[in-house]
DNA sequence: ATAAGAATCATCCTAAAGTATGACAAGGTT
DNA sequence: AACCTTGTCATACTTTAGGATGATTCTTAT
């Protein structure tokens, strides 16, 4: 029993608001009556009101609609890619190296910032201190002319400047 | 000229079905108007008519924007792999999402992220407040098993959840 | 009917990241 | 010798990120 409420509970809803719709009607109605020539603008109200009550209606039952299409569209599919290609190395650009005036530490510390390192730990791992990779990575910044670091490693990989 | 008709084309259409309903009202109305007590019925007509009417044109002009929020998430990657080998599609590991649990919206920041957006940016550019987008992510962290953004973007493009 | 999960937002607090500036040493270049 | 770049480190400061926790609403599943 409550389950059938549940079940159809936005179409109850939708029963009842129409309901309570019809009696706000009624009641304009008998207002408008008194008026001359309002029938026209009662007509007009109604239309409006019904056509909002439409879209709003088919807005809030195709919502769960528009969900379904991720999962059935995305399906995993393993690619087996040939012995060779796999050994291929990607280039790295060296040209773009250049271009943005990245020095040789600054590059090592790009890399370890995209293999997700904090600066600490790059510190740690390069042997100096937290404030010089500080350093490093402000310099950095500013010569890719980016604000974050994540900024930076999309930047990198997009331009290939790592791997 | 004919650019405007192509352009505004839908809602020309729109306004000339509804001077076409309205005529047919017209008529309607001299009809009904000799019966007694047929006026609750025409309300109801035109009620039902123009509720259809919403639904079909929400349906109509929504259609586009259902869209758009699936193509941001699900985007095709062509790579040439070896001459031999034919184009093809890398997908998004949906296998590996599912396992580690993580939901629609933690996706989307995990993208934005990606992308190098700070978190006021991915706020803004969901239409959220900061502090979401910090819920969010710590969740992300946690069920990605990392401390960092940086270590989410490395493993969630190493596991291929993003492109 | 109840529970569970997803999504939203808030507050308080700590940690990390980033900015600005200056200093100093080592190495090549002119 | 004077100059420049790179690399190193420091201090002081601001901004952003992240953690912990709780509240609320809505939907879905049991």
């Amino acid at each position: 029993m409550f389950s059938f409420l549940q079940k159809y509970k936005s179409v109850l809803l939708y029963g009842f608001s129409l309901a309570v719709l019809l009696c706000l009607l009624q009641l304009l109605e008998y207002r408008l009556i008194i008026i001359d020539h309002a029938f026209e603008v009662y007509i007009a109200c109604i239309a409006i009101l019904f056509t909002a009550l439409g879209i709003w209606l088919s807005l809030r039952l195709m919502k769960p609609k528009t969900d379904t299409p991720l999962q059935t569209i995305v399906e995993e599919k393993w690619v087996y890619v040939k012995e060779e290609a796999t050994h291929e190395t990607i280039q790295i650009n060296e040209a773009e190296r250049t271009k943005l005036g990245l020095s040789n530490r600054e590059m090592e510390v790009l890399s370890l910032m995209a293999k997700g390192l904090s600066n600490q730990e790059i510190a740690d791992q390069l042997y100096l201190s937290l404030n010089t990779i500080k350093t490093h990575s402000s310099k950095l910044f500013e010569k890719m002319e980016v604000k974050r670091r994540t900024q930076a490693i999309e930047k990198a990989k997009r331009l290939q400047l790592i791997v």
